[in-house]
RNA sequence: UGUCCGAUGGUGUAAUUGGUAACACAACUGAUUCUGGAUCAGUCGAGUCCAGGUUCGAGCCCUGGUCGGACAACCA
């Protein structure tokens, strides 16, 4: 077998139903063999992994496909939507690391252009303004079984439906008092064709266009159009959408205008976790959550806040793979993206989350060594750091037991363990208090093994994480547990509380030790606090007291033998 | 209920478009290690929702069913 059909033959393979589709049209030069996506958000609330998702897709075809991605913001409800969401969109579409070249695009830059399809699609008797409230609308449109009523405006000429379609954008007439409406097929199986509605009157501000406008179009009626303005070849969405790709076929026929191809795929679902926008801002609003960049929530800020990397999350979109089948991610493949990142890139440093004093009986009192620790056993140009070595140190409560278990590998009294890149040292004594929890621990240590080596070559099993008494730095540690204590939170049955299964311990503040070199950590960066997991630098921080948030513990293979029982 | 869409190991995705089910994550075993991390090697695990049909051959095609989802806003 030769080696270009071991090659090629995978990469055919790996293609996903979307590649296959823009590969066809480009073998057939359809579109002249051009490739043009978008990603289009509403500008009404913030993005998050599942938004993600889409980004790497569309920017992702664009850039496999020497194509073009555009921005554009779906803004055709002026009651949802503040440029605060623009700006926070564009700020976190670029930090995942994509450039739409300056290709911002707004659907209200397109209302004029709109406004005149709209005048076509009523001269070609294709629209007509309707004075039937909403409600005499939705009852009169029927069932899927039972074929809509006709309005009794449907039948107006052109020249009236213009003046009244002329006028409603003048501000004549109230709020939702007329309607422009697609004339199309009353009994169509499809909902969506049973003379939708494409324009309604809101006297309401654009956070674009101010008060040039009281009418604005609605998404059926803009979103494709949008598209074929902008020469979009390939138009993703999701698959709720795949019932009105009809009527968005039907528009750009109608006003034969350049056909842009709409395709749907399946969102992305995180276990332990909710994504819908409704959501969402209710946990933010109602202060269950502190923001919407609270490191809790899966928002894009959110998720940056906690520490997540954008290689990460383009790592996992593109894990997640791009079908049509509903579908709900696990979120350890997320996590399993970040670790396998953070693992190449974190600064290792040390921090011990719950403290027990250890005192170094045959230690110099006074005595500071500073000893040099490896910054990332990964990536030898991280280099080295010094780490003040003293007679008092913090190590983790968790790893000193009175009476140890089958395959505890760590300290205990007469055990001998490495306290990291320093010395062996073995428990002599340990002090409690009148409930037996240890308050002290008393240890020598054996100068011999300076730098962590024994010379004699014994050896030990265990090695753990300490930190200076006097020198370390005390931090605010924030731990984050997942949101929600179900796997499938947005299942909740209608009429059942989402909210009922709110994690009431997904977040605990607690104070740490942390090496001195952290003292004035820079906002965001990813350190891994050694044996316990990575943590981020918080914004919160100020110089001298340091804040992190738990990103993501470390696999733990003992916490693990201990749930199975396997150290009995 | 009508139309549309989907169904492949625990979870996702793939199968050269009709050629004998693969990859990742998870799980498990071992090696190695100054992080019980990382790394390396390996193991387990579905016969493709069901029933028929076409075919030398079906996860892919056809028929009928089952289950799940979307749609019936002047939201997107």
């Amino acid at each position: 077998m030769s080696e270009i059909t071991d090659k090629t033959v995978p990469e055919y393979k790996s293609l996903n139903f979307i590649e296959q589709i823009v590969e066809e049209d480009i073998r057939n030069g359809k579109n002249e063999g051009r490739v043009h996506t978008r990603f289009p958000p509403e500008p009404n609330g913030y993005l998050h992994i599942g938004h993600a998702k889409s980004i790497c897709l569309n920017f992702g075809l664009g850039l496999k496909y020497n194509g073009k991605t555009n921005l554009r913001f779906d803004d055709t409800n002026p009651s949802k939507e503040e440029q605060e969401y623009v700006d926070s969109i564009k700020e976190d579409v670029r930090w995942l690391g994509f450039d739409w070249e300056g290709r911002e695009f707004y659907a209200s830059d397109y209302f004029e252009t709109l406004y005149e399809f709209a005048q076509k699609l009523i001269r070609k008797e294709l629209a007509y303004v309707c004075e039937l409230s909403a409600e005499q609308i939705s009852t009169m449109r029927g069932t899927p079984n039972v074929p809509a009523t006709p309005s009794p405006f449907r039948e107006r000429s052109v020249d009236e439906n213009l003046d009244l379609f002329g006028r409603m954008r003048a501000g004549e007439f109230p709020d939702s008092s007329h309607t422009l409406r697609a004339k199309i097929d009353l009994a169509s199986p499809n909902m969506h064709m049973r003379d939708p509605v494409l324009y309604r009157i809101m006297h309401v501000d654009h956070h674009r266009t101010g008060t040039a406008w009281c009418i604005y179009p609605m998404y059926d009626y803009a979103h494709g159009q949008s598209d074929s303005l902008e020469g979009i070849t390939h138009s993703i969405c999701t698959l709720e959408f795949e019932v009105h790709r009809p009527l968005y076929e039907w528009f750009l026929r109608a006003l034969e205008i350049f056909p842009s191809r709409q395709i749907e795929f399946a969102r992305l679902n995180v276990t332990y976790t909710v994504m819908s926008k409704r959501k969402l801002l209710e946990l933010v609003t109602s202060g269950l959550v502190k923001a919407w960049d609270d490191p809790r929530l899966p928002t894009i800020c959110g998720l940056r806040r906690r520490g997540y990397t954008p290689q990460s999350i383009r790592e996992f979109a593109d894990r997640v793979g791009v079908a049509k089948r509903e579908n709900v991610i696990s979120i350890a493949l997320l996590e399993h993206c970040l670790r396998e990142d953070l693992n190449k890139r974190a600064l290792r440093v040390m921090a011990v989350l719950n403290p027990l004093k250890v005192v170094i009986t045959n230690y110099p009192e006074g005595k500071v060594e500073e000893i040099d620790a490896v910054n990332n056993p990964e990536d030898a140009e991280a280099g080295k750091r010094k780490v003040p070595f003293s007679r008092e140190l913090y190590i983790e409560r968790d790893d000193f037991i009175i009476d140890p278990p089958k395959k505890f590998y760590r300290l205990a009294p007469g055990r001998e363990v490495r306290l990291r890149y320093s010395y062996f040292v073995t428990c002599v004594d340990y002090k409690t208090d009148a409930e037996g929890n240890v308050t002290e621990i008393h240890c020598t240590y054996d100068p011999a093994t300076y730098g962590g080596n024994a010379p004699d070559g014994r050896k030990v099993q265990g090695t753990i994480h300490w930190v200076s008494a006097a020198e370390a730095v005390k931090a605010e540690v924030r731990l984050y547990e997942p949101l929600f204590m179900i796997e499938s939170p947005e299942d909740v049955p209608e009429g059942e509380d989402y909210k009922q299964n709110l994690n009431p311990d997904s977040l605990k503040v607690i104070t740490a030790f942390v090496e001195p070199g952290l003292a004035d950590a820079v906002a965001l960066t990813n350190y891994q606090f050694e044996r316990l997991g990575y943590f981020n630098v918080d914004p919160d921080s100020v110089s001298g007291s340091p804040v992190f948030n738990r990103t993501v513990t470390l696999k733990d293979s003992w916490s693990k033998m201990e749930k199975d029982g396997k150290t009995q």
